[in-house]
DNA sequence: CACAGATCTTGACACTGTCAAGCAATCCGG
DNA sequence: CCGGATTGCTTGACAGTGTCAAGATCTGTG
């Protein structure tokens, strides 16, 4: 207990984002809401309404902490494809590992940074954490270029794939698709693609 | 008027469907509402209760009428890209046009086949829609299989391909990558991948 | 110490989806 | 022709939601 509950929470932003994030992480998307947050961290119901404009403040403010996850899912699978096999190719599977595992098993904050129309995409700092994610994958895709600098096909390329194919994993299990064979792992994908870059 | 509003109405499940089409269109997703279809469709707040399972319910519906749009999208820009260019690879383009074209401008609708959470994906009638769907993108992607049966990698390369592509473009529209390189355009990168195949 | 400003609470309002109960119209068997 | 039975819709209520206005409470500073 701290100390009998003050008036003045110790900081009730951060206190808030934590809620937002275990109300996602545990009950999806439709589980986030303002009031539970704010009761969860322990305050009434119109408190939030002074550190954040509305559900949609504070959901970004979430985004923004939810994309230094998942560049550090990224940065992880890198890592251990790396201890793998380190060149080039398994690298950028590595990165590509980190991103699908990233939506997968936080689906609620892959939802929240690519889905959600409840993020201002254009808040200085999501930009910034969206900036620095990017980079993760651009950096992987550099040895791929033909001619060692960045190259907007292939990382449009590889950005669009690993995109599209989390999503469709994500919002389709059921589809009709899954029914009519085996959907061919990632790093196959990928390697038909790059094979002649 | 129609005699003094009967108090059967008509039709009223199809007439609530139109309604939420016509809510979801102009809109958003967030202007669907179960009681604005009601009022939109003169009738009370609770009658759509007797013709859905909810609001879930009656975006289900909404949806399998919405797949057979975004077939006929897909059907009509590849009957253009075959008056343009007729051969395999321009038809294929053309199918993949119908699949951005329709993301694009209707988007609320391509939000409820693929993005929503408030859809049944595995109704019956959905199922079917969605496989017929589905089947104008296998079709076109024949030609490219090496040994002339249906390639599961083909197909889920193109499919997760025109399907990220249109979400980044969806929900991204001022993501980082913007201000970095223009965008490829998909005509480009689908080439890319098949030059090979 | 006193006051100004930040911080939180209380209460209200308009929405939402959903349920229970009842009213109105149609249908069907006699 | 007519009288239940059934279907279709309405009314009313309830618990939630986000949001705003007003006020209470604490904190820091002159």
């Amino acid at each position: 207990m701290t100390k009998d509950l003050p008036h003045h929470h110790g900081d009730l932003r951060e206190a808030l984002i934590a809620a937002g994030l275990r109300l996602l992480a545990e009950g999806g998307p439709s589980a986030l809401t303002l009031r539970r947050a704010a009761a969860l961290a322990g305050v009434s119901h119109a408190a939030p309404a002074h550190h954040f404009d509305g559900l949609k403040g504070l959901q970004t403010a979430m985004a923004a902490r939810a994309y230094a996850q998942f560049t550090g899912s990224m940065i992880q699978h890198r890592a251990a494809a790396e201890l793998a096999l380190n060149n080039d190719f398994s690298r950028l599977v590595g990165v590509c590992d980190g991103y699908l595992a990233f939506a997968m098993d936080r689906a609620g904050l892959f939802h929240l940074l690519f889905v959600s129309a409840e993020v201002t995409r254009d808040d200085p700092q999501v930009m910034q954490a969206s900036a620095a994610a990017y980079q993760v994958l651009r950096d992987a895709c550099l040895p791929f270029s033909p001619d060692g600098t960045p190259d907007p096909q292939i990382e449009t390329l590889v950005w669009t794939m690993v995109h599209g194919y989390a999503l469709l994993g994500l919002n389709l299990p059921d589809c009709p698709k899954r029914s009519l064979f085996d959907i061919p792992p990632f790093d196959v994908l990928l390697a038909r693609i790059l094979q002649r870059g």
